[in-house]
DNA sequence: ACGACGATAACACAGGTGTGCTAAAAAGGG
DNA sequence: CCCTTTTTAGCACACCTGTGTTATCGTCGT
C-alpha cells in the first residue's frame, strides 16, 4: 500500500492557506496558483483534493462556519451553562465575537465569503452556508434570551422577538466594527458594549464583576 | 471642437456598471472587459475614463459614499430636523439603512467594498474610504444622540459614548441582517427595530404612530 | 469643406486563469 | 527486491486579464 494521508486534514489545511491568501490580497486573487503557492504545493496536487476551484471556496467558508459552530458547542460541553444566566449569556455571545486574533481573522475572511454569496443572488452553495450560520447565530440569542426570561431576569414589557433581533442585529454589527476598526471598536470595548446591551434588558441591576465600567462618564439629565 | 461629453458622468455611468457587475457576479468578475460590456462600451473606451482599474475600484466606491452622504445632506438641507427629537433621528437613520432596493444595491456593493478594502491591510485608498464613512456614520449617530440629550429625552444614568457606538453598530448590524435576509428582516421590521432601539433609550413613553408595535406579542414577568 | 482634436475602438503583448491530462515519485505489502 | 496504489508535479490548452499603443471615427469651429 502507498503512502497515505489524512485527506481530511489536508483539506484544511489548503483551505486555511485559501484564507491566508483571502486576508492577505483579498478574494480576487484567490486562484488555484496562489493557493497553491502559499500552501506550499504545486498547483496539481491542490487540484488532487478538490477538482475545481468552486468546491474549494465552498468547503473553506464552511470549513469557518464549522469552527465557529464547534467553539460554541465545545463551551456547551464544558458546562458554559454555570452561573448566573448574565454570565452565561455574556460567556456565550463573547464566542461568536471577533475578541482575539484568530477570530478576526475569521471574521475578515467570512465577511469576503459573505460579500461573494451576495452575487449568488437567492440561492448557491455559499449563500446556503451563510444562510445556515445566520440562524444559528440568530436561534443561540433566541435560546440566550429565552433563558433569561424564564429565570425572570428580563424586565417588563420586552418583545421577545423583537429582542432577539435586536441582540443578533448588535452582535453582528459589533462584529463589523470590530474587523472595520481594530484600533478603534476593542475587545474591551466590545466586551463592555455587550455587556451593556444585555444590561438594559434586565430587570435588576446587574451583578458587578472586576471591569464594572464605572470609570465611564455618566451623564444625568439636567434639573430643571 | 469636436464632440464633447460630460467625463464626470460618464465616469459616473461606468461606475454604476460597475456596481451592476458586482452584484450579479461578486468582485471577481469585475474586470475592465466585463464593465465595459456592461456598460455597452468598448474596453479602451472605459480606459480612457479610467487609466487603471484600481482607479475604477476606488471611484466606484467613493461613488457609493458619496451618494449616501448626499442624501444625509440633501435630507438636512429639506429640513429634516423638523419635528420632534425622536421623529429626527428616525427620518435620519433610516435613510442610512437599505429601506429599498436603492439602497440594498448600494449596501451589497458597499459590503462587497469593505471585505476587499480589508485586505489592504490598515491602509489603503478602499480602506481610507471604508473609515470616512464608518467614521461618518458614527458622527451622525453622537449627533442624534446628543440632540435628544440636549432636548432631555434620554432617560438616567445613560452613558452617552458607549450609548452612541451602540447605536452606530446596530444600524450597521440591521444594514447586514437586510442584505443577507431580505425576505426575514424586511422594511417594516428594520424601521420597527430601529424605533424600538430609539424608544429604549428614551425616559418617557414614545408618541404613538400609525405602525404603532402594538400587534407585536408582549412578554410579562410572571407573577411570584 | 476641411482640418483639428476629443472620443472610441481595435490590436498587441506578456502574463495569469481554470481545468484536463499524463508522467513521475513515494511508500508500504508481497 | 519489486510491484501496486496513492500522491505529487508538470505540461497543454483555450481563454481571460491589465495595460500599452495605434488607428479610426465624430463633431465642431473656422
Amino acid at each position: 500500500m502507498p503512502k497515505i494521508v489524512d485527506h481530511d486534514a489536508r483539506r484544511e489545511e489548503i483551505a486555511q492557506a485559501l484564507w491566508r491568501v483571502v486576508r492577505r490580497d483579498g478574494i480576487r486573487a484567490a486562484s488555484v496558483r496562489t493557493i497553491a503557492a502559499e500552501a506550499g504545493w504545486s498547483a496539481g496536487a491542490v487540484r488532487y483534493y478538490f477538482p475545481d476551484q468552486d468546491g474549494l471556496l465552498s468547503f473553506a467558508m464552511e470549513l469557518v462556519s464549522r469552527r465557529v459552530g464547534d467553539r460554541i458547542t465545545a463551551l456547551t460541553a464544558r458546562g458554559g451553562a454555570k452561573g448566573s444566566p448574565t454570565v452565561v449569556v455574556l460567556r456565550y455571545l463573547e464566542e461568536a465575537l471577533p475578541l482575539d486574533a484568530e477570530r478576526k481573522a475569521e471574521f475578515d475572511v467570512w465577511l469576503a465569503f459573505m460579500a461573494q454569496a451576495q452575487a449568488e443572488s437567492g440561492a448557491g452553495t455559499l449563500h446556503d452556508t451563510v444562510e445556515t450560520v445566520h440562524n444559528g447565530l440568530r436561534e443561540l440569542c433566541a435560546e440566550l434570551v429565552n433563558a433569561l426570561a424564564e429565570a425572570g431576569a428580563l424586565r417588563d414589557g420586552l418583545d421577545l422577538r423583537l429582542e432577539v433581533e435586536r441582540l443578533h442585529a448588535l452582535i453582528d454589527g459589533l462584529a463589523l466594527h470590530a474587523a472595520i476598526q481594530p484600533n478603534h471598536t476593542t475587545a474591551t470595548r466590545l466586551r463592555r458594549l455587550l455587556r451593556l446591551h444585555i444590561d438594559s434588558l434586565l430587570s435588576e441591576k446587574p451583578l458587578q464583576t472586576k471591569d464594572f465600567s464605572s470609570t465611564e462618564r455618566q451623564v444625568r439629565r439636567k434639573p430643571d
